[in-house]
DNA sequence: CCAATATGTAGAACTCTGTGCTATATTTCA
DNA sequence: TGAAATATAGCACAGAGTTCTACATATTGG
């Protein structure tokens, strides 16, 4: 696992647990803390079929247990990587973690 | 952060990982390989309409800004938390990291 | 070596999530 | 006072995700 990619979350999620303490302290409101909110997200990508598929042959998973993982079915994992159909809002957030964090991330 | 939840997870994503070198090494097949992936999955949870809502508020957060980090409209959690649509997979397995994680896991 | 299993493709029909929009009400803060 | 944030409500619609079946190939275990 490479340092840099798990400083960079570790750096959103302390600037959002800071921002959540200094507005339980009264120090900031929640005009201001709602921007750190937003600062601190990862943008979530598109991703195209041979994207996922190579995502999943990163984790060296079959799409079925790579289903298993995203709570979906093995079809629906076979659609996205045939072009088929493509994954919505909840879904691409959790390739985002996948690609950022690795399967283990979301375990 | 809890250390029993930080432990736990880790023992999770190590057991992925050790099966992953069994099988690279080759003193571990592909079947019981997948054996492993099943365990050391987290079940997902069901969430009914006031669990979500009571998770958002424990995170301290406006459903804008849960939706953001979900990746999903505000309508959609507004309609969550009323009971008027529930979470698929997808959107459950994001519920489920959170809960168990805290929103900081899906920054 | 052979039967069983895992893996992936393909297509069809169906449910209902998630989106987008508008309108309304209340609260919060400058 | 008035602008912005917050949450509810309803409705129409595209298409995501499910479920089913059938088929083709590896791969494997006995």
């Amino acid at each position: 696992m490479a340092k840099t990619k798990a400083y960079k979350s570790d750096v959103k999620a302390a600037i959002h647990e800071t921002a959540l303490d200094l507005h339980e302290t009264g120090l900031i409101d929640k005009h201001t803390m709602r921007r750190f909110d937003q600062s601190c997200l990862t943008p979530v990508r598109k991703f195209t079929a041979e994207e996922i598929r190579a995502l999943r042959e990163r984790e060296q998973v079959s799409q079925t247990v790579f289903a298993m993982y995203l709570n979906v079915t093995k079809d629906s994992v076979s659609q996205w990587e045939r072009g088929d159909k493509r994954p919505a809002g909840p879904a691409c957030k959790l390739l985002s973690i996948v690609a950022e964090k690795g399967l283990a991330a979301i375990a």
